[in-house]
DNA sequence: GATGAATGAGAATTCATTCAT
DNA sequence: TATGAATGAATTCTCATTCAT
């Protein structure tokens, strides 16, 4: 093994042994890694894979090496982003405590902001670009519905345990619930980037305004 | 009708300039909907102006006279996709009727799902594109940022009408009642492009479920 | 006079009468100076007809109506630059008082000094255009090499008489001392524009200097 | 510097850019001097960088890859052809002989004779449009000057000696016995092109008539 | 004649991808 | 495998010229 040092890279040169699976799925991370930079801050399109193989300190060849195309990077990019929001909710709403549909979002929201302090880059505007890129782009809609589905029957469950707990109509239909929380998190993303105005607390505050029962005035 | 004297030639300019701004006006709106369309189906980068020069029926040379570049036709057609929305919105929250935060919502999402039926295509997808947009292009970010800024002003209105109502906590802050209410939007959007299952009828009902007291049971 | 309305325009149309031949003359000669003007800012290339259409104040369809294409305007305003210095030229050598060489030239850079003082803009930044438009233009080419040659004859002219004078010695072509006088003013145009930093007093200082009968110092 | 061998292939490291620099001043001058022969053809705007890409027998993209803009090429032509002059010039006046003004003239334009025909095409054509693109180019102006700055100060040097010789009045100023000097090479370069009748030969030949001492008669 | 909107061929430049070394 | 120079189709935009009114 041998080091070797060009343009300023420093490369252990192996003398061909096992490249693994794992180091080739090593190095696909670090070429979506590298251009997730790019497209955070120039979007999908005007991110070229000049841009990315710049970024990522391989050559050309090489980053081809490992994707085909710029579609199968750009495919990639959405699916780590997308599957970011739902890998780190996976664990909270799979504790067994009772969740109040309250609770549940703010979770969510939080993990959110998390995702959108991450040291690579704000994930949520890779999130915003797969939303726009999966209108025309087979391969990140299926990411997107698929993730976004499972996402939201997260919350189907949250809505079914607070019907169980009376705390909402149990004629209600769940999914619509599910629909309606799910439905506050874009919203919330698209204020934050847009707007740049809005906090979990003060989100979560006004919708427990809006949920606390408080019966109208009596005439 | 004002005398000129313009090298040496003497024009009666009658209403020139109206007629002329009028025509103008015409052929940039046909041009913005010819490339809406293309928008609509390509996105805003698969969209080349060979595109939308064939989709207008115009020329090259003549597109140009009326936009001096492709991003100005981009930052018309998102101009105009954002108002839409906007407009067609004024008229439901400025009705003096007492509006619930539901029936706000619920008929924002009635006007919603008309912008989507529009027969020039559906103006939501062009929106999610605005969005993504916006990150990357100052224009489209001003432009949406003070469209939805306006928008979500509409539904601080309605949250102090049901604080003064009493069916909203009074001591809630309405600012954070609107970013929810605005909030809920741009979900039902998403999921009715991506998920494909959303209806306002369905979407309102759970929020509906959501938001009707109903005392925890007893334990 | 008649009143009459076109296009929403209302025209006072002097009654068709006898648009001479001396009107056509003039209007070539305002676009010819509209376009010098353009040209000596930008060049022959990179002036468009746009620009003369706007600097002429006319619309594109009456300019089209004095000249058949953008290269006839370029020939026009070649010819009108080139011709100028000889014009101009024509009485000075046309004097019937002894010339010597050096009071030729000094004569011809005066001229070419007034020629680049011209409110209408200096014409002999028109020329050094001339002269590389030449090269891939016949018309122009045509024009160049038949005026300056006229021009290089009264220099001929000139020498002759110093010859006769016996300033001069009268065993030399005087065709090549034309060529050498006449050579002089290119040189003369180029570095009072490329360098900024001769007059024609100092230039001719230089030349008498040099023509100053001396002797060598004897050994 | 380390011979690395890697993967079957031998890399020398630190010397690569060395190589790479090399190959890609080749691949300028290339492209520059099949630019150049587009440009003695059709000047430089007619040039199209579609002619320049053929003449190279490169790609678009590989031309793109050397310079970055036709301005470039264009810059690097000028630059070529202005440095040219001055440097087959260096060696001539370099010499310590005595060199009187009238020979000095003609080794300057025995040189120019020389560039006119090497076999890559008359440099003097690419010249005068220097001439002409250096009144609108910033970058080709700074070049013109500079470069003919230099030439003339050889001049300079020549007067300087002459008069030290005592064949030229001491107290006359040499920088104006320059200006002549130099003065007279863009006439013989613009009558050898558009006239096409002079001689390096007969151009001294004229100057020398005019040069030599001569008792004007008495009267 | 006059107008100026419209034309469309053509120009410069970019960029995803390949392939000889 | 790795490299990065080379490819060339595609893209945006310009501008001399025309022609219906």
């Amino acid at each position: 093994m041998v080091e070797v040092v060009k343009n300023g890279h420093s490369f252990y040169v192996r003398g061909m042994p096992k490249v693994t699976e794992e180091h080739r799925a090593n190095r696909r991370l670090e070429i979506v890694h590298a251009a997730r930079k790019c497209v955070i801050e120039h979007g999908f399109h005007k991110t070229t894979m000049a841009d990315v193989i710049r970024e990522s300190g391989l050559s050309a060849g090489a980053v081809y090496g490992y994707f085909k195309s710029k579609d199968e990077i750009v495919a990639a990019i959405a699916d780590d982003a997308l599957s970011s929001i739902d890998e780190l909710f996976e664990g909270i709403l799979a504790t067994e405590a009772p969740l109040t549909p309250a609770a549940a979002v703010q979770a969510t929201l939080e993990h959110v902001i998390q995702i959108a302090d991450l040291k690579g880059g704000d994930l949520t505007r890779v999130a915003i670009q797969a939303w726009a890129e999966a209108l025309h782009n087979d391969a990140i809609m299926a990411t997107a519905s698929s993730k976004y589905r499972i996402l939201r029957e997260h919350f189907e469950a949250v809505a079914r345990r607070a019907q169980a707990d009376g705390t909402v109509d149990p004629d209600a239909d769940p999914q619509q619930i599910a629909q309606v929380l799910f439905g506050l998190l874009p919203g919330f993303v698209l204020q934050r980037l847009l707007l740049g105005d809005v906090t979990p607390e003060g989100y979560v505050a006004g919708l427990s305004a809006l949920l606390s029962p408080r019966q109208p005035k009596p005439v």
